[in-house]
RNA sequence: GCCUGGGUGGCGAAAUGGUAGACGCAGCAGACUUAAAAUCUGCGGUCCGUAAGGGCGUGCGGGUUCGAAUCCCGCCUCGGGCACCA
């Protein structure tokens, strides 16, 4: 439908030459490549590197690696060192769901994809030093995780504890969260439960309060600090111990306070005291209803909103200040890796404490209340603040007001001079399960000996490498596909040199990702995972892109794995980035099940009209009817379905990816980078259609006309044959027959937008950076118009639109600078520089309001004082009109601005 | 459920306490053309009015202020994350 809009010929802005040469000569050149310069000041810009899957990239991809290659040309214009990276990120499942579909060899798949990747990268133009791009699966890139997890072993920062894994019965093997669907395996449909698994963790946990203190001095949006910080969950409390009998209940409570009001304790059903003190009538109960809990998520048993569950185990503790005797319950709501997996219940102060009692008509009993607040009996909800603690409670605490921060420390010190608890910092955070039982990824360098233990593999044996596979499914009772490989799995022990057996869990993937930028600072080196002083020359990140989605999970592990180097000595940086921006995300008109959100598969269509549909769809709002084919007892079956649309994450699997490669052949990659520039500010959603690409064609057509036009414009007679080449100073007068005020409002226009671009990128907002562009081209077009297109000032305009133009659609500004006869790569050419001596107005436009609404807008000189604002407001005809009759109340002057007069 | 980010014309958006809708898309009108496309010029929130001009208007309800899209309180609603997708 746009593609009127080209030129086929290619005589109009012939794109596709300029940009292949450009990406040529850039490539010959080698002008990307990053080398160490102590004396520059460095620049690290680093997109996150991506996970290089079959459908290689769409535009939606787009979203990160274009401001991510503008932020490195600026940059790299402003005279800064860049390091501009790119890599591969490639272990992880897809590939080994595709190995057991095909059965093929996910080593000899991914470089073939990261080709694909890097290929299409290069149609955008981007600016990657392509000698430092690494490959997580290359065993010189994965020998130091191996490497780095000895270290963290040999720190006590790995070990290996039982984990529960998703489990499905029918297929025994152990699923992803992905895989569960409703409780179910999402191949077979079977019941998944948790079952326990021996895996190897890492102890993030000990780097709790270091991770929390680190966020004061990073540039990272507050909306994420937040969510780690919520997610390291920080909080004061105490640890209170509970007698049953010959055995000891330790609960975590971060209000020790209410102990008083503990009426009852709940159990996690897994807790491991349950089966002994359990009394023989409630067993079979208490069984079943731990195996019903196994097969929920944590998230279905926490959810405050959820009708309560829970079996009385027959058992009873001793409340230990003040010696009652309390039930104990089981109930799913309680967890076990939280805490002690055990808690004493408040109800009379805690709501999910009081839901619960009042379900199962347990006792309530107020620690604080109100002077005149009648009984429990009367309590509708938990009652979290105010009141005074109460004096029947025979407490010493009597009278003390409810105030957390207050009274907790005195209780703390006061029980733990009882001796019954103390004193304890507790952490939503829990420690890092790094086990997976999966082919894929980097083997953790374990031994395995019947006499020595778990003995890790010496350093100089390093890497384990992944080896080759026949069959990849997984091994029996969960193991990794590894562990049916004889040849892998015997090994002699490094200790003794008796037999013994390699560990066969791989890493995560996340492993990888938590030190590669580290990595791309000295990609090669062959005896270290880098050099110290080329690291620290790099580090830190100056600038990290990447999706919001990372917030918890990544950008968490490489905060830990950052400080962990350091303690090392091997970096000096306890932080990896300075600074965090996080990309909208780009979606598209998606067509799915009606009423649901569920995505239509290929195949699930007989036909599929994508424009057609859409237009129907967007004309009458209504879901369209459609046929999909299913298959019932073998035989193909047409079914009818509706089929609505909505905005959803482009992808190739749901048939909406559209590929730059496409987008460069039809508008060329520099109209592609415009638009997503454009088209919303960097960290919203863009909702892509290919209708937006004609806006940034045509203002990148235009700009090539007019600056092609000065370029070839004759000079007058009697000029100097050269035109200025630098950016400000004095022009030479006379040139054109061009009004000097007309000069001067160009001159402006050009400096005041090279000061507001400037700006704009420094912030990442591209979107303005994109109009301001336009709106100097337009102001350079109409002087050219206006016969000023050999004035000198519509060349000086030209070479700053050029420079300014340079970071969003690089090869257009290549090949005009070189028509404008200037020399090299506009990426080793200085960024302007703006004159606030030719960018400052001469004329103001001031506001006048009459209570708060516009009465009459003023043309003025700038820099009046306010006295004279206001005088020139009072004086103008409409405001004297306006004000008949009335009172001036109060003047409100805005300097250069508004002058706002209240009246009655 | 918990944590987090949004909601402004037909559409993408701009304005971060001071002129709401810059810039662009789609549309309409005109110029050029045998014609169409491209290109160029112009119009464009809404209501009243021939016009000048005026009223209303930034998800909803309240508040602070001379002045609120912007700040505060309460709601509605849409997205992202929740530890084995990466």
């Amino acid at each position: 439908m746009s593609e009127a809009v080209i030129d086929e010929s290619g005589g109009r802005y012939p794109f596709r030459e300029i940009e292949k040469k450009w990406q040529a000569r850039w490539a010959d050149a080698k002008v990307h490549k990053a080398t160490q310069d102590t004396s520059k000041q460095k620049y690290y810009v680093l997109v996150m590197f991506p996970y290089p899957s079959g459908s290689g990239l769409h535009v939606g991809h787009c979203k990160n690696y274009v401001p991510g290659d503008v932020v490195a040309r600026f940059k790299a214009m402003q005279g800064y060192n860049v390091l501009n990276p790119m890599g591969w990120d490639a272990f992880g499942q897809p590939a080994e769901q595709d190995a057991i579909k095909r059965g093929v060899n996910p080593r000899t798949v991914v470089p073939t994809l990261a080709e694909v990747y890097k290929k299409q990268l290069n149609i955008l133009g981007v600016s990657y030093d392509w000698d430092r791009e690494i490959n997580s699966t290359d065993p010189s890139y994965y020998k130091w995780n191996q490497w780095m997890f000895l270290k963290l072993y040999e720190k006590g920062l790995a070990y290996r504890d039982a984990a529960p894994v998703n489990w499905c019965i029918n297929e025994s093997t152990v699923l992803a969260n992905e895989e569960v669907v409703d409780g179910k395996c999402w191949r077979c449909d079977g019941p998944v439960v948790k079952k326990p698994l021996p895996q190897w963790k890492l102890r993030i946990t000990s780097y709790a309060d270091r991770l929390l203190a680190g966020l004061e001095g990073i540039d990272w949006a507050e909306g994420l600090k937040t969510q780690q910080r919520d997610w390291i969950g920080r909080s004061e409390g105490a640890e209170v111990d509970f007698a049953c009998g010959t055995h000891k209940i330790t609960v975590f409570t971060t209000r020790p306070d209410t102990l008083w009001g503990a009426t009852f304790m709940v159990l996690s059903p897994e807790h491991p005291l349950v089966a002994e003190i359990t009394t023989g009538a409630q067993k079979a109960t208490l069984e079943a209803y731990a195996a019903e809990a196994a097969k929920k998520s944590d998230e279905d048993r926490t959810a405050e909103g959820k009708e309560k569950t829970g079996v009385f185990t027959g058992a009873y503790a001793i409340n230990p200040v003040n010696g009652a005797q309390i039930p104990i319950w089981i109930a799913d709501y309680v967890l076990t890796g939280y805490g002690t997996g055990a808690i004493m219940a408040v109800p009379a102060h805690d709501q999910r404490d009081f839901e619960f009692a009042r379900k199962f008509d347990l006792p309530i009993v107020l620690v604080y209340a109100e002077a005149d607040t009648p009984v429990e009996s009367g309590l509708t909800e938990a009652f979290a603040s105010g009141g005074a603690f109460r004096e029947s409670l025979g407490s010493p605490f009597s009278g003390e007001p409810q105030d957390k921060s207050v009274i907790v420390p005195k209780v703390v010190k006061w029980i733990e001079a009882q001796g019954c608890g103390r004193g304890k910092i507790q952490y939503r955070l829990r420690d890092w399960l790094l086990s997976r039982q999966r082919y894929w990824g980097t083997p953790i360098p374990m031994v395995h000996c019947p006499s020595c233990g778990i003995v890790p593999v010496p350093e100089d044996q390093l890497p384990v490498v992944l080896p080759d596979c026949e069959n990849y499914k997984p091994g029996p009772d969960g193991r990794s596909p590894l562990s049916t490989i004889e040849s892998f799995v015997k090994t002699t022990c490094p200790s003794c040199g008796g037999p013994a057996e390699r560990e066969t869990d791989t890493m995560a993937g996340s492993v990888d990702s938590s030190w590669y930028f580290l990595r791309f600072a000295d990609p090669h080196n062959e005896n270290a995972a880098w050099d110290k002083a080329i690291a620290d020359y790099w580090m830190p990140i100056d600038m990290y892109i990447g999706g919001r989605e990372h917030a918890v999970g990544h950008l968490l592990y490489c905060r830990f794995f950052t400080k962990f180097f350091q303690d090392l000595g091997l970096i000096s940086v306890d932080e990896p980035a300075a600074a965090l921006r996080n990309q909208g995300m780009l979606n598209a008109f998606t067509p799915v099940l009606s009423g649901t959100d569920k995505s239509i598969k290929p195949g699930e269509f007989v036909h599929y009209p994508r424009d057609e549909w859409i237009a129907q769809y967007n004309a009458n709002k209504a879901p369209i009817p459609a046929e999909r084919i299913i298959e019932v007892d073998g035989k193909q079956k047409i079914e009818p379905i509706e089929v609505e649309f909505s905005w959803l994450k482009m992808s190739k699997s749901k048939q909406t990816a559209v590929t730059p490669d496409e987008m460069a052949d039809k508008y060329g990659a520099d109209s592609l980078r415009t638009l997503i520039l454009f088209e919303a500010p960097f960290e919203d959603t863009i909702q892509w259609s290919e209708e937006r690409m004609n806006g940034p064609f045509r203002f990148l057509a235009r700009v090539w006309d007019t600056v092609s036009g000065i370029v070839s414009a004759p000079p007058p007679p009697g000029a100097s044959e050269t035109l200025p080449s630098v950016l400000g100073g004095d022009l030479p007068d006379n040139w054109a027959p061009m009004p000097d005020a007309d000069v001067k409002t160009l001159r402006r226009k050009l400096h005041q937008t090279i000061a507001k671009v400037t700006d704009d990128i420094e912030s990442f907002r591209f979107n303005t950076v994109v109009s301001a562009l336009m709106i100097l081209h337009d102001a350079l077009r109409k002087f050219c118009n206006a016969g000023g297109v050999a004035h000198p000032a519509a060349r000086e305009t030209a070479e700053g639109l050029t420079l300014l133009l340079a970071p969003l659609a690089p090869h257009l500004a290549d090949e005009l600078w070189e028509k404008l006869g200037g020399q090299g790569f506009l990426f080793q050419t200085q960024w302007p520089v703006s004159d606030p001596s030719l960018a400052a107005n001469e004329e103001v436009t001031v506001v006048v309001q009459i209570n708060g609404k516009v009465r009459e807008k003023l043309t003025l000189p700038a820099g009046l004082s306010n006295d004279a604002l206001e005088a020139a407001a009072l004086d103008s005809d409409k405001v004297r009109a306006d004000l008949e009759g009335k009172t001036i109340r109060k003047v409100i002057v805005v300097p250069g601005k508004l002058v706002n007069i209240v009246a009655n």
